[in-house]
DNA sequence: GACCAGGCACATC
DNA sequence: GATGTGCATGGT
């Protein structure tokens, strides 16, 4: 078994199942997505609430709003002017590609890698966003790299300092089997253990990635 | 008041 | 290619 998997395993036996990505439906989840740059979850909820409000939880009433009121509607999520545009964006494709994405999902004839690069042409679609989409849109395999991620990647599997975002990925992704459930609760439980038995520079002596073979360094440095 | 939070695009060197 | 900067709110 590989360490990753372990850590999972650690995770999880510590958490339990996270049930992310929260959303009732595949464009809320999205939505979330592009708000969720660079912002804590709260203030990605309280913008999804007034979204919810004026019934604009669908990409048609996305892009029918006047900006200045879709500004209104996102702006606790901060960044709001970028954000409102970034959101349009992404609903003028979901309008042009989700139906065709759902097809071959039925049709179990989905290339993800054709999908993540359709969704990094977006302006405003990075990496993490795309990948996410992918994952909890669409229930597609592709890992997610975060600031959870990448720390945690750095702390317990000894990942080089400047990883770029696609070194990390296949690490994952390489030493997991190919499970859209797995993938998505690690992600989750990554960021869970983050916030609860995590700081920016170590782990907290609650952190269950300590019990990790090989991770006495870390350990005796930290505590 | 400073710092942080589930990034990204663009300018500059 | 690497680095810096703007975007902006709400909670601690």
């Amino acid at each position: 078994m590989s360490l990753v998997y372990k850590a999972f395993e650690l995770l999880f036996e510590r958490y339990g199942e996270q049930y992310w990505w929260p959303g009732n439906s595949a464009w809320e989840i999205c939505t979330g997505a592009v708000l969720t740059q660079n912002t804590n979850w709260h203030n990605v909820e309280l913008a999804i609430r007034n979204l919810r409000k004026i019934d604009a939880l669908c990409p048609n009433r996305i892009l029918a709003m006047p900006d200045l009121d879709l500004e209104n509607a996102v702006r606790p999520s901060g960044f709001f002017r970028v954000k409102s545009k970034r959101l349009k964006n992404v609903a003028e494709w979901w309008l042009i590609y989700a139906d065709k994405l759902h097809e071959q999902l039925r049709k179990n004839t989905c290339n993800v890698l054709f999908w993540r690069q359709s969704l990094l042409r977006i302006n405003g679609v990075g990496e993490e966003t795309a990948d996410s989409i992918l994952l909890y849109s669409f229930n597609l395999p592709t890992f997610v790299i975060d600031t959870y991620t990448r720390r945690a990647a750095l702390r317990h599997f000894s990942m080089p300092n400047k990883c770029s975002y696609e070194t990390l990925q296949q690490f994952f992704m390489e030493n997991l089997p190919p499970d859209v459930r797995l993938y998505n609760e690690y992600h989750a439980l990554l960021v869970r253990n983050a916030k609860e038995n995590c700081c920016k520079n170590s782990c907290l002596p609650g952190c269950p990635l300590r019990e990790l073979p090989g991770n006495l360094r870390l350990s005796k440095k930290s505590v």
